[in-house]
DNA sequence: AACTCAATGTCAGGACTTTGACATATCCGA
DNA sequence: TCGGATATGTCAAAGTCCTGACATTGAGTT
């Protein structure tokens, strides 16, 4: 049932499918499906590991710089950042020095789990990005990121 | 506080939040803000305007196939569109008259909303297309298709 | 006809996320 | 100096979604 019934494929784009939106929202979801299930094995959820992707680029990031760097709100962030740090993978002082926000940094077990994960998640980055001809990955880059900033004001 | 520190613009994206996954994450969650924002004026949900706007195009979805086609379960499909049916914008037949599967319909009223949000709803859409060349659109319609169906097997 | 199998709808429980609110801390302009 | 604006962390309640499980229905096979 449901099969494509493709017989005006060009330009408006009537079938809600074809719209940018809708593939946004199916690729998006292919990704986190395929990275769910590899992370799962290693006792991750995929907000856990943004995050310590994150700290290993810019350690000392707030709980608010982080829930604003993975898309969701400083109370979900919290909740990320708490079961992190109750699994050992990352400290916070328990006094903030400078203004309430307390920086976050990977611990050597946070650094190894990471390590461990990564070569399996960025396979199945590869995996997505090998569907598409090599030249063509900058420019949807770049297609991704004006998007992006379109609807971000 | 976390600006680009964009030193080495090239080759092979170190930064995670120059990834493809990263791109597609945050240009989803922006467009799917900008859609709840306004759907919520309306009292829907994002799922919620999903279902409608299948059902109008494939009258007659089961849950199960609509649950499909917006990437939720079959439990949150079910959700979903017990909400519609007691808001009164669809009808599912009490008893099924095939298998188990009830084919779900909008109702006057639940096309009427529809029409009502979509003005609205493609208004954002046209917004983030239009942040890149129009020439480039089919081709990056065409490139998430295959990154997706890379993921999905 | 009997069996196996896949698909569907649904229930229960839990995990995750959000909305709303509040207190605290810093910065900046009047 | 002082007051408003901004930013952060956190609590509480609700909503949303998922995992796991089960019964029902139809198709295909033997």
């Amino acid at each position: 049932m449901l099969q494509n019934e493709s017989a005006e494929p060009s330009r408006p784009a009537k079938d809600v499918t074809q719209h940018v939106g809708y593939l946004l929202k199916r690729t998006q979801a292919a990704l986190r499906g395929a990275m769910g299930k590899v992370l799962r094995e290693h006792g991750l959820t995929v907000p856990q590991y943004a995050t310590l992707e994150l700290l290993a680029l810019h350690p000392g990031m707030s709980n608010a710089d982080l829930a604003r760097a993975t898309f969701v709100t400083r109370q979900s962030g919290n909740v990320v950042l708490r079961g992190l740090q109750e699994a050992g993978l990352i400290t916070r002082p328990a006094t903030a020095d400078h203004g309430r926000a307390r920086p976050a940094r990977l611990t050597e077990e946070g650094d190894a789990r990471l390590a461990a994960v990564q070569a399996a998640v960025y396979a199945i980055e590869q995996r997505m990005v090998d569907a598409i001809p090599a030249r063509r990955l900058a420019v949807l880059l770049a297609d991704l990121d004006r998007m992006a900033a379109a609807l971000e004001e």
